[in-house]
DNA sequence: GGGAAAACCCCTGTTTTCCGGGATTTTTTT
DNA sequence: AAAAAAATCCCGGAAAACAGGGGTTTTCCC
């Protein structure tokens, strides 16, 4: 019996998940959690084969909390659930150790084909995912750009339309140091005007 | 017995969602679409009593779809399910004839308590829906801005990163006009740069 | 078909961001 | 404790965006 964990933090996609699960009789659902923080506690008491693990939870990021658990147990096989198709963030999932990559919009055969291609060892990208990564050059595959506090800290107040001199009051720094930030998040970003920077950041969740 | 209709393009959330109606003897699901077109085909034929609707399909809005619903079949009532919590969002599609909103972070038997609510001439909204809204002044609710075509197009130029010059060569005409839009829009979204904007657009899915 | 609203177009001056450097002081990580 | 990464600060010139004004042509609704 393969034994799967599934992290997701909507309870009807759950209801679903579970429904999909309980239908292949080699696999075997073994408890469901809401967030990052839960199934990180519950995996010290033991591990799954598999994690069916979204990108979007409401504490942590999933890239985030991929490489975690894949640092401390490398043997857990993750499965990506997502809405998104967007190149980085499914580069920053694989990057991470995630083995599959299922779009949401999958159909429910689709999980349990992942489920079983990737415990053989194998890479499991749904359709769409494919997709969206051939038309990229393999070459230039950007990830998600890792931004630190300060700079989010930053991109948000950039996001509500405040100026730089605004910025620099409400944060008790000097206009020469918002604006470094707002150059180097440029720069991460690989764009050269923060509108794009905010966009992306906003494609990404990272605000 | 209720009729329900659910439209929705994820179909393991279709999955749960039958799953979840299936458990309760008043209700009877009448089918289950992916996208706006199909369901508006398929109401021609006959009307269920309560559509379940997603937000963000794949063709068009959420929120016009439940306008058109509502101008061609008034006695239908839609509830609005979403992953997206954004006040102008609600707002909107309460506007356009949703008696219920419910977020997909609700839990499965507030769908059911939903669709007894809105069936009782009642307006249903899910606890953190209520709390979204709660926050702001009911005074100052907005809507999302109706934007033009060209408006969408120039907003999608901005959101690459192209300047006001590159995006009057591209479209052959002034920077001025571009200059105009700009501004147009910044009004619209009632901000005072462009980089909100873009933000706005695209957390109000509009890009 | 006619009128209103929307979409589109244009101009000038002021403010803000962007770009190109360079440097010092905290933190964090190893 | 050393090395790396973040966060802070600085400058000046060029480029772009913003604010506030006005005008013409489509489009849409009655």
């Amino acid at each position: 019996m393969i034994k799967v964990v599934v992290v997701e933090d909507h309870p009807i996609m759950v209801e679903g998940l579970k429904n999909i699960l309980r239908s292949d009789a080699g696999i075997e659902l073994n408890g469901d959690y809401g967030d990052g923080k839960s199934v990180l506690q519950a995996l010290e008491k033991g591990q799954p084969d598999v994690i069916l693990m979204d990108v979007n939870l409401p504490d942590i990021s999933g890239v985030t909390l991929c490489g975690e658990v894949k640092k401390k147990y490398e043997d857990v096989k993750i499965i990506a659930l997502s809405i998104h198709d967007e190149q980085p963030v499914i580069h920053s999932m694989l990057q991470n150790g995630a083995s599959g990559y299922v779009l949401k919009n999958a159909l429910g055969n689709e999980i349990i084909r992942a489920i079983y291609a990737i415990m053989d060892g194998e890479e499991y990208l749904c359709s769409s995912t494919k997709e969206a990564l051939k038309n990229a050059d393999m070459e230039l595959l950007k990830a998600i750009p890792r931004i630190t506090r300060r700079e989010k800290e930053i991109l948000q107040l950039i996001g509500k339309g405040l100026t730089t001199m605004q910025i620099a009051d409400q944060l008790f720094i000097s206009t020469h140091t918002v604006e470094s930030h707002r150059k180097n998040l440029m720069e991460k970003f690989g764009v050269n005007n923060t509108t794009s920077v905010v966009k992306l950041a906003s494609e990404y969740k990272l605000l």
